[in-house]
RNA sequence: GGCUGGGUGGCAGAGUGGCUAUGCAGCGGCCUGCAAAGCCGUGGACGUCGGUUCGAUUCCGGCCCCAGCCUCCA
């Protein structure tokens, strides 16, 4: 069974659906106003690998993962630009999905918008406000009256007078309780804003992810999950907003990512140390950028540095080299591998365990091709396959890899590199050491390894 | 100050009350013209002080240190 931590209770749990045989899951997902960093492509991987396993584990996956594509920043950075913020955020939009494809992220069954659920949020401000959950301010806005909801900071753990203790938040007159929070924010002139019975205005953060997930998904849902910065106050303000609204238990499973981190701090816009996707891909095939996010387990942080980029690509290397060369995967994987990557699977999803199975069956591979058991081969080559598959890795064609972009990174064309090759063997046929050696250098000196086998000599980058 | 997570071998990073994590790097061997790749073998670890236990890196408590949240942030 499936064992997932869960951030609400802080401990693991197994998972049990609200209807047996399905899982709904809502990701928090982009504010498109900029490009998304190596920290967004973590969440979007990670609950892509969640979303993959917890179908192969044989459950009818719903998977909605949401744009919020109006807030203050948004219309900052479009008055900023002089344009309409609907065509800032639809250029991000897509520059996002460009980068979820990059990095084999497969696409939500549901993305639902901000801008597209207003009559959602308009619906669910009014009932808060009919149930006495909420109150207009003298300046227009409607807050979320947090003394209303009891259970207010159950998820992390943290009374209301301990949080007013530590309160940073600005006093504000309008509210009540400094606590409290926007749930329809009313528009200055020249703001985008939307029709309600309080005027013209736009929603809160909060109320847009709340009035999203239980129009996708219900009232009741099994897991919700975002970088564990949204844990408070987001993620606490959507439980007190949907449950207040609509009666019911609103989430069973709070699953939230570690962060991102550059030189042990994290990566984050307002601090400006972050590296957007596209740079990154720039440099490093998306493959390897995936690899890096899974070899760490989703709850810890993750150290960005050159080093572990290049570790995660030594590490596919040595899958990929086990891949060539192989025979086609077999019908079947091996039972063994196969249920000791479920078992580390499994438990809340633990990807490097996971990996490390996998490289036990690089060297049963290895030496099946060493010994010429093709049979044996074949099903551990399967296995790879169909396992890496549900990591969203392992599915490329291994010459390929191995070769990678060396041709525009190393300033030698394939082509080059194949003649030096053939003068090599000439070289080595007339057994010059000197020459054959010669030529090797110049290669390697391009970045290309040369490896003599049986079969003749091949190349690849490294 | 409150709350959350952490502190594991040269690096990265899992895990376990007594038995090899894994990858990279190192060392020895096989293979190779020499290499590379691969295989075989190998050294090296659990912040600190106490406690529980036959035995703790693993459980409990104190302490120290790190990161994060308490304000927009994945």
């Amino acid at each position: 069974m499936v064992q997932i931590y869960n951030s609400l209770t802080g401990q693991k749990e197994y998972f049990t659906p609200v209807e047996p045989g399905k899982a709904r899951m809502y990701v928090c997902g982009m504010t498109v106003y900029d490009y998304c960093h190596v920290g967004h492509a973590r969440v979007m991987v990670v609950f892509d690998v969640v979303a993959r396993y917890l179908r192969w584990r044989g459950y009818d996956v719903t998977y909605v993962r949401n744009i919020t594509d109006i807030d203050d920043k948004i219309i900052k950075r479009a008055a900023d630009n002089a344009e309409p913020a609907s065509q800032l955020t639809e250029r991000y939009i897509d520059a996002m999905h460009e980068d979820a494809t990059a990095l084999g992220v497969l696409p939500p069954d549901v993305e639902p918008r901000a801008t597209e659920s207003m009559a959602e949020i308009v619906t669910m401000v009014r009932t808060l406000l009919d149930n006495g959950y909420a109150y207009q301010g003298a300046n227009g806005d409607v807050y979320y009256d947090v003394s209303r909801f009891a259970p207010y900071g159950a998820l992390s753990r943290e009374s209301l007078d301990d949080q007013r203790v530590g309160a940073r938040v600005e006093v504000d007159e309008n509210k009540h309780d400094p606590l409290d929070f926007v749930l329809w924010k009313a528009a200055k002139p020249g703001e985008p804003s939307w029709e309600s019975p309080w005027g013209p205005g736009r929603p809160g953060w909060h109320i847009e992810c709340s009035a999203m997930s239980t129009r996708c998904l219900g009232n009741h849902f099994d897991i919700h999950g975002g970088g564990i910065d949204l844990k408070f106050p987001h993620h606490e303000n959507e439980i007190a907003q949907s449950e207040a609204a609509t009666g019911h238990k609103f989430v069973n499973v709070w699953m939230h990512n570690g962060f991102v981190q550059i030189d042990e701090e994290k990566m984050s816009k307002s601090l400006g140390n972050f590296f957007t996707v596209r740079e990154v891909l720039g440099q490093y095939s998306p493959e390897v950028v995936r690899y890096f996010i899974l070899a760490s387990h989703y709850r810890s942080p993750l150290n960005y540095s050159t080093e572990n980029l290049e570790q995660a690509g030594a590490a596919l290397d040595r899958f990929y080299t086990a891949l060539r060369d192989a025979p086609a995967a077999a019908a079947d994987g091996d039972e063994t591998f196969c249920q000791r990557f479920q078992a580390a699977m499994d438990d809340d999803f633990n990807t490097p365990e996971a990996l490390s199975v996998l490289f036990d069956a690089v060297r049963e591979l290895n030496r099946a091709k060493t010994s010429g058991d093709a049979q044996r081969a074949a099903g551990l080559v399967a296995s790879l396959r169909t396992l890496g598959g549900t990591l969203g890795i392992l599915q490329g064609d291994p010459e390929q890899f191995l070769k990678g972009t060396a041709q525009t990174q190393s300033g030698i064309s394939e082509v080059d590199i194949e003649g030096l090759i053939a003068e090599r063997d000439e070289a080595r046929r007339n057994k010059d050491w000197a020459e054959s050696d010669r030529i090797r250098d110049e290669l390697q000196a391009h970045g290309i390894t040369l490896e003599d086998g049986t079969g003749g000599t091949r190349w690849r980058k490294g």
